[in-house]
DNA sequence: TTTATTATCAACTATTCATTGATAATCTGA
DNA sequence: TCAGATTATCAATGAATAGTTGATAATAAA
């Protein structure tokens, strides 16, 4: 027996006034009215209602009874729709963990949009570019970028992402376009320190290789700072073009060896289950999809 | 699924921080544990938990259920132990019928001590003499004298009433003592208008006989009037001795024919059903039950 | 890496559920 | 007063569910 069930019942039949006219409102049969009635006595040990076949009377427990089962039952109706509201509506905070140069530049008019779409819904957005965990700090979704190990975790692909290797024209002027990967040994790097190339990159081995005086390159964990050092003349950056592309469709910066681009990457949208997701959530990764088109408006540099 | 167990189980879990911890304690496998939470979730169509293998997170829908959920489970157990206690302990509003002339010479002390034994119970008791309809008007005991008839209600047998002819002295010596049923026809009956004795009592044959002239009989719906009446020595009563008998004690009354009283009658407590009984009804039948005493102390006036 | 812990899945049996038809008790209207 | 209607409940049956056990995948700690 479903309590809650038993419990509706009795408060309908008392309500209603007879069996049968409960058990028409209800869409069941007497004879399960008149047996959940019985169960919730037997379980409460207490008569609720002292009944013949013609009328009903609530002994003096069955009163106090119905009237704090209406509540209680008031109450889980109130929870549940209010639950219900939330899985269809979108709402509630959404938490999200996005890369910080990517973000900066481009997640505003995604957010805006999103909540102009979804007014029931509060955004906080924790820039970060250390991978986080985001059950332990309790995130909705973390946007990452990269090549996605397999985890218990879903990733939907939001965006490719492009890298490029770029210097500025003063720089180039000054120091030589490289025209072939080996020449890249000689030219100062300006390195990401969270990049993890794979290796099997042209590209890669070239900026990595023992050959190459690492002493005079520039690191940063942060892109943007690269990239404008780039635009300063400091070196060459391979960075992705979210935060590049403006730059070189200015001609600050221009595409070197771009015949020996790496496989792009991608954005993608991280978050815990396939299953009973919420609606915020699930309305933002559909809100995300494409929105930056594709290929993404920061590749129009070309 | 019992929802309320589920409810339960979710907060056990949430309280206790782990599937296996909250099934120690509720005493169920963690397998079980697991079935209810997601029977939850899938019955609210949302995640309430994040869960991995090693650590629970909840969500924010998890986060506004528990709260509500607790609140709503401590109400059930509050309304639940209220029953129980008022089944345990004997509480509550005692309504009870009863005939007029018993009650107002022999309920008192009943009451009394029954209340000094049961202070949680409080007494509604009204005075009737004709027969109420117990479920219908709400009394939770009807006493009824006399041999009952079958019904769907149980009697509980409280004391044996007798009924004997009885007259003032004076009026005896005055009409004369009747020695045979026969006699009865030359005297003067006072009559209770209720009474329905058995027709095969020989005496009852006599006092309704045809040759008896009764128009010169004095009727009235009150015991007490009647033998009031007989003292007075206004004629003949038949009454039961619970009204009779102090004054048989000292001699204001004479018992005729009593080789001829009538099969007894008996006082009964009358109730609605046997099982799931409350408390207060259940303690005052057994209360009653020989509290006048066997014979009563009303009957020792010989 | 190995071991221990944890949540979940899958399969299976005992139990419970909900239906149907039958019955007893009451009420209603002739 | 008596048949017909209404009502609550009982009993029996097949369907669905509950709760168990054993196995598995994922994670944390040693």
């Amino acid at each position: 027996m479903d309590r809650i069930d038993a419990m509706r019942t009795f408060v309908t039949v008392v309500n209603e006034g007879t069996f049968t006219r409960a058990a028409d409102r209800l869409g069941m049969s007497p004879q399960l009215v008149s047996k959940y009635v019985s169960q919730l006595e037997q379980h409460l040990a207490v008569r609720l209602l002292n009944r013949t076949t013609r009328k009903l009377h609530l002994t003096e427990a069955g009163t106090s009874y119905h009237l704090r089962a209406q509540q209680v039952l008031n109450d889980i109706d109130d929870m549940e729709s209010e639950l219900g509201d939330l899985q269809r509506e979108a709402r509630g905070m959404l938490r999200i963990s996005a890369p910080v140069s990517f973000a900066t530049r481009h997640m505003a008019p995604l957010l805006s949009e999103f909540q102009s779409a979804n007014p029931g819904v509060g955004i906080d957005l924790q820039l970060n570019d250390r991978k986080v965990d985001i059950l332990e700090e309790g995130f909705d979704i973390a946007l990452r970028i990269g090549h996605l190990k397999s985890s218990s975790l879903i990733a939907k692909r939001i965006a490719p992402v492009r890298l490029v290797l770029c210097a500025s024209p003063a720089y180039l002027k000054e120091h030589g376009t490289p025209q072939r990967p080996e020449n890249l040994r000689n030219h100062r790097y300006l390195r990401y320190s969270y990049m993890a190339l794979d290796a099997s990159q042209a590209v890669h081995r070239w900026l990595q290789s023992s050959g190459r005086d690492h002493g005079s390159d520039m690191v940063s964990n942060n892109g943007d700072v690269l990239v404008e050092a780039a635009i300063a003349g400091a070196g060459i950056a391979l960075q992705p073009t979210f935060i590049s592309g403006s730059a070189i469709k200015e001609g600050k910066l221009q595409v070197v060896l771009p015949e020996y681009e790496p496989e792009p990457m991608a954005l993608y949208a991280v978050y815990a289950h396939r299953q009973l997701l919420a609606s915020k959530v699930r309305s933002f990764i559909a809100f995300s999809d494409g929105f930056f088109g594709d290929p993404p408006y920061w590749d129009h540099f070309e």
